[in-house]
DNA sequence: GCCGTTTTCGGCCCGACTGTTTTCAGTCG
């Protein structure tokens, strides 16, 4: 059982929970479990058998127990049996909109439904809107929500969310009431695929900003409209939301819009520990309250304070203090939240009030995961992120002599303009016929081409490579004499996806083995929405790369982001090196370097992990090293 | 179910919108 089976296991865990109207805390527990074994960057089994499954942060006594019995035995009796109580397609209803557990219990226990077909025939014979807390529109809004659940049950890739984004925002920033506009959510951190999209405004007038957004031509259907707060549908039934705050809390807004939920939830906890209320509108302390409360809350533990308040009325007794620490540093108000009339804003203009509030520096918006960078930033140990500017070159890029579009020159001069030192011209290898991969006859017409090319550029290093086949046995598809003509050579898999892991895995690494690639381009071989990635055994790729120096990618193409952000992550740590190349088949493509970047970064990657950002001398010694 | 810079008990983020209700529960992010 690898990490995602198993996170997979107490996300289901959690939502049956849900649906039993366990408590909630129980519910939180499984389900912070899953996402950190998620994102894991070691794997489970090794961390079983060195005995540190305890170590997972999020990961007590009951969960560990689960997990080991996962391991041993490939199943586990608690989610069986779970499973017996409420049928798992009962946990598929919960993807259609406005159901949520309580809903699915209900429609469970009293008209026996558990799947999305019979809770269609339930709507068509309007046996819903007979229930208690049910009706007439509430059985519109089902059936709506089984149509849309068909047409966008996938996440949109990155690449295409931000595409629509950035034309909604420029035609909001068109906008006079809008103040300032942003782009916030999964698709700011730049996730790989993206669920909805999320702007935020800071405007004077909600209102009518509120009702110029959902009159723009784009939106097809308003599925809800507040005063701060609206969703709608586009016409490619993608949903875009839109939340309205003023100017002075734009930033704590912001912060709080970006997410992840997870990292937002760990930030408001810091808070409540330094007395603090953090939320979209800013951050809050208690006003006035005099010294002497602070000393009669050291002696008891919790302390009705509403008689300290300026309104000594009734409504304020369920205020109670509780402090945790005699310096002040940490205490918190139960009920605090309730009264709105006692709070004190001291920041959320800019977001880096809500980092400042709970002694944090800045975090790049990449990293706000909670994959430990809260931690990391308390100690002062967040990384210096790569940046787009960092690159200096770009070493995969294909030209007309297999399937590009542009010639050598112009694919040499695109990359000169972006301010490159370098490029690789590296062209499909002869068995990849469909992309009319170069055939050995023409392979050192091909070199000498580009070296003429080369001599004649000014500015910029043109280098020879291959994007070279790995076979169904693991070799290389020229003979070592030809490729021993070439600066770089790219191994990758493009056939015999669906082998085996082991037989997958074994490829590669002969690959790497052979002495003769410099990188393993592409390395699990996924296009987003299209193709799952091929599965190998990354503790052993990484391990052989080591070994060999062979340089991982990050391929930057939009389907691809392949190494993804946690594999990325994890092949650092164990001392890999990694580069950043576009794949491109055309000019426009190597502003697709971006993506790549994006990865890099929610990978915690810093300039000098990734050799494309090495001047040329450098990275050309570095490779001559390594052979 | 997890966790602890006084805690092994008693906490656990916070708010908007909708629909069905006459004050709130459910859902969502």
């Amino acid at each position: 059982m690898d990490n995602l089976e198993i996170a997979k296991i107490f996300y289901r865990i959690a939502n049956i929970l849900e649906i039993k109207n366990e408590n909630t805390f129980k519910i939180r527990a499984y389900r912070k479990a899953s996402e950190v074994i998620e994102n894991l960057t070691q794997n489970i089994n090794k961390l079983y058998e060195e005995n540190k499954i305890k170590s997972i942060p999020g990961v007590g006594k009951g969960i560990a127990e689960k997990i080991n019995e996962l391991i041993e035995t490939g199943k586990l009796k608690y989610y069986e049996d779970l499973k017996k109580e409420v049928p798992e397609s009962l946990l598929e209803i919960m993807n259609v909109a406005e159901i949520g557990p309580k809903t699915a219990a209900l429609l469970h226990e009293k008209l026996k439904i558990d799947s999305i077909g019979k809770l269609k025939d339930a709507v068509l014979k309007h046996k819903i809107s007979k229930l208690p807390g049910m009706g007439e529109k509430t059985e519109k809004n089902i059936l709506k929500g089984i149509e849309l659940l068909k047409k966008t049950n996938q996440r949109i890739p990155l690449y295409e969310a931000m595409d629509l984004a950035e034309k909604i925002v420029a035609q909001l920033e068109k906008l006079k009431e809008v103040k300032k506009v942003s782009i916030a959510g999964s698709l700011r951190r730049m996730r790989e695929t993206i669920g909805d999209i999320d702007i935020l405004i800071a405007s004077g007038s909600p209102k009518k900003v509120t009702d110029k957004f959902i009159s723009l031509q784009f939106v097809k259907e308003v599925l809800s409209k507040g005063a701060t707060k609206s969703s709608v549908l586009t016409n490619e039934a993608r949903q875009v939301d839109l939340r309205i705050v003023a100017e002075e809390s734009f930033g704590a807004a912001l912060h709080y819009f970006t997410g992840s939920k997870e990292h937002n939830i760990k930030i408001r906890e810091l808070g409540i520990k330094k007395g603090l209320k953090i939320n979209e509108y800013g951050i809050f302390t208690p006003l006035d309250l005099p010294a002497k409360i602070w000393q009669v809350g050291i002696k008891n533990k919790n302390y009705d304070l509403s008689q300290y308040f300026k309104n000594k009325d009734k409504k304020c007794s369920h205020i109670k203090c509780k402090l945790r620490s005699d310096d002040m540093s940490e205490l918190s108000l139960t009920g605090f939240k309730k009264d709105k009339r006692q709070e004190k804003m001291i920041g959320g203009e800019q977001e880096k009030d809500v980092f400042d509030s709970v002694g944090l520096p800045f975090i790049p918006v990449e990293l706000r995961e909670d994959r430990g960078e809260i931690e990391a930033g308390l100690e002062n140990n967040l990384p210096k992120l790569i940046a787009i500017e960092d690159i200096r070159g770009d070493l995969h890029v294909h030209s007309n002599w297999s399937d590009g579009s542009n010639t050598v020159r112009e694919m040499a001069q695109a990359a000169k303009s972006r301010g490159y030192e370098y490029v690789c011209i590296c062209d499909h290898s002869k068995s990849l016929v469909v992309a009319r991969g170069v055939k050995e006859e023409d392979f050192l017409r091909r070199v000498r081409q580009i070296r003429e090319v080369d001599k004649k550029m000014k500015g910029i290093k043109v280098l020879v490579g291959s994007e070279v086949d790995i076979d169904f046995e693991g070799r290389l598809d020229y003979p070592e004499k030809l490729l021993k003509e070439l600066d770089i050579v790219i191994a990758s898999v493009h056939m015999g996806l669906k082998q085996p892991r082991k037989k997958l895995t074994k490829r590669i690494i002969n690959a790497m083995e052979s002495g003769l690639v410099d990188i393993i381009a592409h390395p699990t071989g996924r296009l987003l929405g299209e193709r799952e990635a091929y599965e190998i055994d990354f503790e052993e790729i990484f391990k052989t790369a080591k070994e060999t120096g062979v340089i991982l990618e990050i391929n930057s193409h939009p389907k691809r982001m392949d190494l993804n952000d946690i594999n990325a992550r994890a092949a650092k740590e164990k001392g890999v090196k990694l580069i950043i190349n576009t794949d491109s088949h055309n000019t426009m493509h190597l502003d697709w370097l971006k993506f790549g970047i994006a990865v890099a970064r929610r990978a915690w990657l810093k300039e000098e992990d990734v050799v494309n950002t090495y001047p040329l001398e450098k990275f050309l010694k570095s490779l001559k090293e390594r052979k």
